[in-house]
DNA sequence: TACACTATGATTAGGTG
DNA sequence: CCACCTAATCATAGTGT
């Protein structure tokens, strides 16, 4: 039996992801009642299952609810402050994940690839604009309509 | 050495109830952010701590959650190419580096969870865009309304 | 008070029936 | 699907600094 160190992405085997899913999912919740048994707190997890609609909460519906009531009732302005307050520090790391990202991009064959075949179809002067932007988006906008990048990315710098 | 099975009850001292809070957090955040990733689910937790006003949420601050639901709803057709590939080779490696950067800074607890908060909230593509657009503004319009970039998320999906 | 360490219990990936 | 099993990894209680 040999269970190699899994791999942290999607998995894309669907029995294997449901079987996972079910295991994980069952240690989340033990976790979290057991967080808010020791320490008293409140505490819930919401997990959204595969393709079902309502989300399976924990520990139990009733708690559960208390906790999220009171997650909804905070203003938005109290918890986006909070981010904010961390601003130069989040632009600093998520600049050096970026960085690191893109380094590790470039050693994958399969992806550079991929992101000539769509660099190559673009205009120059987008290249500069478009040059950090998920190849998930370039690639199906580039296929449909340009014209929704542009719009976006317009949107994005003149919020 | 000597830990016997732990009993499930309220832990009545206070520093050992603080550790093991602290302790049992981190590990149950990792735990939700490893299940929304390995599974492509949604899944949140929502933890109060000992005494301060706020929760602490992984990975989804806000209505964020709904957002990112209805926008991988809306792609999922279009995604069923080996783009999928492409989406967890991000998510992937953008958690490595997450990974990565949390253990090599010495930093408090607060800022490593807003970290885990941000990066598990958002789309991969979208921390990108965030990297290199003006993250006070663009987080500003984040905050404004949300709803506002949904829509033109969705306008990059079917224009 | 907070972090580093590590032995040990807990979780779970991959099987089998 | 479910229940169970086992080896292997993971999480963490207790401890030291």
């Amino acid at each position: 039996m040999t269970r190699k160190q899994i791999d942290l992405a999607y998995i894309k085997n669907d029995v294997a992801r449901k079987t996972t899913f079910k295991k994980r999912k069952s240690g989340l919740m033990k976790k979290v009642s057991e967080l808010s048994i020791l320490c008293g707190t409140d505490a819930c997890a919401v997990i959204y299952g595969q393709h079902q609609a309502n989300p399976d909460v924990s520990p139990c519906p009733d708690g559960a609810l208390r906790t999220i009531t009171r997650f909804k009732q905070m203003s938005k302005m109290e918890r986006s402050r909070n981010i904010l307050n961390q601003e130069s520090f989040l632009r600093q790391t998520i600049f050096k994940a970026d960085e690191k990202l893109k380094k590790q991009m470039s050693d994958n064959q399969e992806k550079e690839m991929m992101i000539q075949a769509i660099y190559g179809s673009l205009p120059a002067d987008w290249l500069q604009k478009l040059s950090h932007v998920d190849l998930n988006d370039l690639w199906l906008s580039v296929e449909k309509n340009i014209e929704a990048i542009a719009e976006m990315m317009t949107s994005l710098e003149k919020p």
